[in-house]
DNA sequence: GTGTTTGCAAACAATTTGCAGAATT
DNA sequence: AATTCTGCAAATTGTTTGCAAACAC
């Protein structure tokens, strides 16, 4: 029986205030100004719990950690390749994909995770001002 | 400037061989066979080397290990929530995805991944026989 | 009280790296 | 001869886990 933690309360009321899907270690640099004593070890703890209940998505999007968003509903994902910050990519999920996939396939397709890839704003400007200044 | 090494052309023709995405491990042991003193230390810098001269490309599917396939031409691949095993997904490529994510997005898109989840054929047959036996 | 959660530290898994010697050019 | 690559071992990074005390019910 699940039982109600100060720490997982705290942990998915900041995931709720963030668009940006931090990461478990942005989880514990955060949570701790409010819990100083909270452990790594409990904010991954949390972090799997909260997701294994489906009230956090964990987002695998190739760099080396997991990030972690509060919106469960499906939606895509932008990965930038130069600062490596992770966003929601606005547009309709394509439910679609999995029966073109099912098509030729002989296992079961049950969903799939989408990650764009490519360059943000904020690194699209600081490399514009770098050419200006060049 | 690159140098030739036979345990750089071993790896990249063992990748060749196998068409289900071995991770870093897998061609760790499997090179052994020829080179039994290869370290795995070498097996990494070569899959980072080949993957950034693009003659391979690396898969990171949310499993904590990432696959290497010999096959660089944009494909869409197939993770096993049962088994792990990561299998291509014999689709066409929507490149218009990255149009319809570019709508609506700031920065710049060059490129997208999919990764479908589910259970692959064994993984069901399997689930099939322990039907039938209970 | 019983069972769950925490903090801490140690353990783990995947990957990277420093270095001296071997291989390639 | 110069430079790259290898094997080895140690280091690093991200994540998980065992345990005793603290907390929730």
């Amino acid at each position: 029986m699940l039982k109600y933690s100060r720490q997982r309360e705290a942990i998915k009321r900041f995931l709720m205030t963030r668009t940006d899907h931090p990461t478990a270690d942005t989880v514990y640099v955060n949570i701790k100004k409010e819990f100083p004593n909270i452990s790594l070890g409990t904010v991954y703890r949390n972090l799997s719990l909260l997701a294994s209940l489906g009230e956090i998505a964990k987002i695998s999007c190739g760099d080396n950690s997991d990030h972690f968003d509060p919106n469960t509903s499906p939606h895509y994902h932008f990965c930038c390749r130069h600062c490596g910050c992770v966003q929601d990519i606005p547009m309709p999920t394509v439910s679609m994909l999995n029966q073109e996939a099912q098509k030729q396939f002989d296992g079961q397709i049950e969903s799939h995770s989408i990650c764009f890839y490519g360059t943000c704003r904020e690194c699209l400007e600081s490399y514009d001002l770098s050419r200006q200044s060049s």
